[in-house]
RNA sequence: GGAGAGGUGCCGGAGUGGUCGAUCGGGCUUGACUCGAAAUCAAGUGUACUCUUACGGGUACCGUGGGUUCGAAUCCCACCCUCUCCGCCA
């Protein structure tokens, strides 16, 4: 959520920021009725605040007249007060009604982008950051797509899934699911080496973490729900390990904070369609291994920028070919600042598939998590929030198995050796 | 699931209707003393919203939400959570 203060004090930039998102100039005109609200928000606060104080002053009063035993004095008084509550009562009725129009306003916000990302209308405009620059693995004609891959060597099942539970819910087995062991035991060691510290969650947070993160109130439908408990099944680490730090003050030199996790990732999704989301490539539970960072906003770009070549780090010691893409502001998700994407390209579908994303949040998360530090002067500020996979595993196994496919089997990647213990699936 | 105890500031812990945003102790910060440290002494030490150019004010917050009252941390109701014991269980 954007703070109010922002839109009044540094509108031109918010406005800018919105024409980059494709926002019309009518739908820009939200931002004068946010601050028209929060005008009226302010004053109706006066005016209640200005009576409460009245109120208190003449409740002492009543209390020192009692005590001198002035009786009918202080009951003329307390008539007065009591007139006056009524008053209060409306205006705090109002005061009410306008303090969650001004919200409702203002949930509709996206985040500002950063002044780097580039215009643009969706996925076409993407700035390519960093492409492929060796040649793609060549693949026989015959190459095989994962799902058949999985089939022939029996790494996972989702007929089975759906016998289980449901389309969406495969079932891995044998080498297959060592497999996943594997890689998120390989991304978990490699994010504690950089510097990450390991945390393993719940996977079921309550309404104020799904809250803070920003998962409700808008997008309830992508979240499983537990509704008896009023619990929600997490769709990605970053909520529960987000709202680790809501309503913390950090100290400053306690700054950055950084947290590795890995869980598994639940997602309700709505559509579906075609052989795009065939195997791996779309699914309701999956894994992830996430990184998250609270860092001094003055750099909090830098950090970006280091998640990104941690993350490339990674794809290089998967030998997987991959390209990064900056996000244009069409693209963008809702509460993202700047968004790189990592895509890993696969060979037998001939497509590049989304296996990570990073993001600086600025202080769009952080202001609805009361997530803030305190620097030396003792001042409090709104921390920066980043977060970024590191990596979702679904699409990297897809990418895996078609481009390392030989006539021998499926060749496994020398760094995952040490946790598959077997170095090719045959 | 049953019984009991309890939820107050960074922590411990007072406070059972009026000047309590809250005694006190610890911690932390600053200053004094010291070559330095410890000890000691002194001062300071919540958050949000809001008014003011500023100095400095105002309001709210004692688990959450309601209620009683001129006035609630304090009384009443509901809910949530934690702890102890019992039951069940990995």
């Amino acid at each position: 959520m954007l703070q109010v203060k922002r839109i009044r004090e540094d509108k031109k930039t918010i406005v800018n920021g919105l024409r980059k998102r494709n926002w019309t100039a009518r739908q820009i005109k939200i931002l004068d009725d946010i601050l028209k609200a929060d005008d009226e928000r302010r004053a109706l606060q006066k005016q209640v605040d200005d009576l409460l104080a009245e109120n208190k002053r003449l409740s002492a009063q009543i209390g020192q007249l009692m005590a001198q035993g002035k009786r009918d004095e202080a009951e003329q008084l307390k008539s007065q007060v009591a007139t006056q509550k009524e008053s209060i009562r409306q205006l705090e009725e109002r005061s009410e009604a306008v303090k969650q129009h001004l919200e409702s306003l203002l949930y509709t916000v996206p985040n500002c982008p950063h002044r780097s990302v580039p215009k643009g209308k969706s996925t076409e405009d993407n700035k390519v950051f960093r492409d492929w620059a060796k040649p793609f693995p060549t693949l026989p004609p015959d190459a095989l797509a994962h799902w058949d891959l999985a089939k022939k060597y029996n790494l996972f099942d989702f007929e089975l899934g759906v016998k289980l539970t449901g389309a969406g819910f495969p079932v891995y087995r044998g080498k297959g699911a060592k497999l996943q062991r594997a890689l998120i035991q390989f991304f978990l060691e490699e994010n504690i080496k950089a510097g990450y510290e390991e945390i393993l969650p719940p996977h079921l947070v309550n309404e104020d973490t799904a809250r803070g993160t920003g998962q409700l109130p808008d997008k309830e439908g992508q979240m499983y729900v537990c509704e008896r408990d009023g619990l929600y099944l997490i769709p990605t680490a970053e909520v529960p390990v987000t709202n680790l730090l809501r309503d913390v003050i950090v100290p400053e030199k306690d700054l950055p904070v950084a947290y590795t996790a890995y869980t598994p990732c639940f997602r309700r999704e709505a559509g579906a369609w075609g052989a795009h989301v065939r195997g791996l490539n779309r699914v309701h539970q999956f894994d992830k291994v996430e990184i998250v960072r609270i860092e001094h906003p003055d750099r909090s770009y830098k950090a970006l920028m280091e998640m990104v070549r941690h993350v490339q780090r990674l794809m290089g010691k998967l030998e997987l070919p991959y390209r990064i893409l900056l996000l244009c502001g069409g693209d963008m998700g809702f509460t993202s600042a700047k968004t790189f994407d990592f895509e890993v390209w696969s060979g037998a579908q001939q497509r590049w598939l989304e296996v990570s994303s990073v993001s600086n949040f600025e202080t769009f998360q952080s202001y609805r998590l009361q997530l803030r530090y305190r620097d030396a002067d003792g001042k409090i500020h709104l921390a920066h929030t980043l977060n970024g996979s590191a990596l979702a595993l679904p699409r990297i196994v897809a990418a895996l198995l078609e481009n390392n496919q030989t006539p021998e089997g499926i060749r496994i990647p020398k760094a995952l050796h040490k946790y598959t213990g077997f170095k090719m699936i045959s």
